[in-house]
RNA sequence: GGCGCGUUCGUCUAGUGGUUAGGACGCCGGCCUCUCAAGCCGGUAACACGGGUUCAAAUCCCGUACGCGCUACCA
């Protein structure tokens, strides 16, 4: 049975601080949160920060900035487990005290022994309850020194069976499970032990989470049982992998939400993009927001293979997002942009007239700041490369010089005289237009291709196309003459 | 090694016994056009392999190959 209850669900995501949010982990927070806005109910975020050497605090708070900004919110916490430890001790002790869990008095060093021999015969080590290597007298000789111990859980014999959203039933032999370590010999709570006890206590309905844990889910399952609490219905997500098609990682490119925010990726379309990988509304739907996937958002259609992360679909995405989104709203995202660029001046109608102009020529934020830099700095610097052909150009000079002229005297700065202009100037020289738009549209935006012309001047207005006319003149008469001989 | 999970165009996916195997990205071509995008139109390209079951299999079963996960006093 696949049924989602109708009554409000309760779901958690539970990063561990020890990196910036992985897209993995963004997508995972994302089914979360779709889930939840679906059916109603709670979104818990909980940081699994039990590994104090690897969790980072600063990495706390970077992921709650990610999560916030890709458009996942939380409705309760975030709890820090590692401010729950007592409670995880005194679960634990519940389990010690009802004979669920008992003392192991094993050091470190005996079970990687253990583990070493079993598998130089070909097997591998499982360590259960009453077959302890420890001889009865060895262990109640350390029990009575006060040596120190874990407290392991103690798993059943019987065969664990869960189901699955995602990968249907799933069974697990007891042959295959440990008895897993809940306390630590210094008394810490495993990982284990605090997950189980955190989602009991915080009535977890639906557990969401990468296929990492699959195999750990009998461990819980057994766990939950033991605490006469009903498990949750678990879904586990297939991995996202790399274009090399391994497990995604730097090697193949950004892995983190901060890095896509970086590159100027829209948080919509990085929502909407991860949410499409691995997931599919069943029609041919695949821009869509965040509420129209929430509306018809089923695991019944999460995905069980792993899906590769393909950056050009990104890019394409983020493009029709920058493309379509009301200016308003694309405004504050472009904001660091533009200050990098240099432009935090920059604002008012002539900053949106050029961006509509650039919006639909740009795959990311970097590119439209850059593309609408030209209209509100004061020099560009033009390529060499790409205006050779017309320094070559003897004539160009003067006639440009002459369409400067005839554009200054314009009573009105709009496309149709500025356009008439420069094709009659054009149709006086015996030249098509082109002559004159091409290098016109090198001199004012330092690009050989960009939006057509005349809007692109309109925009710029009578300053800035000026100056920028007069230091592409100066350029070009700085520009080495043209090689003599071969071609010509 | 053991246990678990997976495998439809290069990539993301639709498909739940009968389809010309659909859509999207990418790529190629065309239209539009002062160029480039966008948009529109068209093209390219897939059921991992081998056995079954069945009148009929991408869909069900078994096996093989390949990939991935787990196998910690990490999470």
């Amino acid at each position: 049975m696949t049924t989602e209850t109708s009554t409000p669900i309760r779901v958690r995501f539970a990063p561990s601080p020890t990196g910036f949010l992985h897209v993995g982990g963004a997508r995972t927070a994302i089914y979360n949160d779709l889930l939840r806005q679906r059916l109603g109910g709670a979104f818990i975020l909980r940081i699994e920060d039990t590994d104090r050497q690897r969790s980072d605090e600063a990495m706390t708070r970077q992921i709650q900035d990610a999560l916030a900004w890709i458009g996942v919110t939380w409705d309760e916490g975030p709890f820090l487990q590692s401010e729950r430890l007592e409670r995880h001790r005194e679960r634990a002790r519940e389990l010690l005290d009802g004979g669920l869990a008992y003392r192991a008095y094993e050091t470190p060093d005996e079970l990687e022994a253990l583990r070493a021999a079993a598998r130089a015969e070909g097997g591998e080590f499982r360590y259960r309850a009453g077959r302890s290597p420890l001889a009865a007298a060895e262990i109640a000789r350390r029990a009575g020194d006060g040596d120190p111990f874990v407290v392991r859980f103690r798993m059943p014999d019987e065969p664990i069976r869960f189901h699955d959203l995602v990968r249907g039933d799933v069974e697990f032999p007891p042959e295959a499970l440990d008895d897993l370590i809940l306390l630590r010999s210094d008394g810490s709570p495993t990982y284990h032990m605090s997950v189980v006890a955190d989602d009991i206590d915080m009535a977890v309905t639906h557990v969401i989470r990468g296929e990492d844990h699959l195999s750990n889910t009998p461990k819980h399952v057994a766990m939950f049982a033991a605490f006469g609490a009903p498990a949750p219905t678990f879904a586990h997500l297939p991995l996202i992998l790399g274009t090399d098609r391994k497990r995604l990682s730097k090697r193949t490119g950004a892995t983190s939400v901060e890095e896509f925010r970086g590159q100027g990726i829209l948080p919509q379309a990085l929502y909407n993009f991860l949410a499409l990988l691995g997931w599919s509304p069943g029609d041919d739907r695949e821009l869509m927001s965040r509420a129209e996937m929430a509306a018809v958002f089923s695991t019944d259609r999460l995905n069980d293979s792993a899906a590769v992360f393909d950056p050009d679909k990104l890019g394409w995405m983020n493009a029709q997002y920058m493309a379509s989104l009301p200016l308003a709203a694309l405004r504050p995202h472009l904001e660091p942009f533009l200050e990098a660029a240099g432009l935090a001046a920059a604002a008012g109608p002539r900053l949106d007239a050029a961006l509509d102009l650039h919006r639909t020529r740009a795959r990311t934020l970097a590119d439209l700041a850059a593309a609408v830099k030209p209209y509100f700095a004061e020099t560009i610097d033009y390529d060499p490369a790409l205006t050779a052909g017309f320094a070559a150009q003897e004539e160009l000079p003067g006639d440009l010089r002459e369409l400067a002229a005839r554009w200054r005297s314009l009573a009105a700065f709009d496309v149709a005289p500025l356009e008439d202009a420069l094709r009659a100037l054009c149709a006086e020289r015996g030249a098509k237009a082109g002559h004159l738009i091409h290098p016109v549209r090198m001199a004012l935006s330092g690009a050989k291709a960009g939006p057509p012309l005349f809007d692109l001047v309109a925009v710029m207005g009578p300053e800035a196309t000026a100056r920028h006319l007069e230091s592409f003149l100066a350029h070009l008469a700085a520009s080495p003459p043209p090689a003599s001989g071969a071609g010509g």
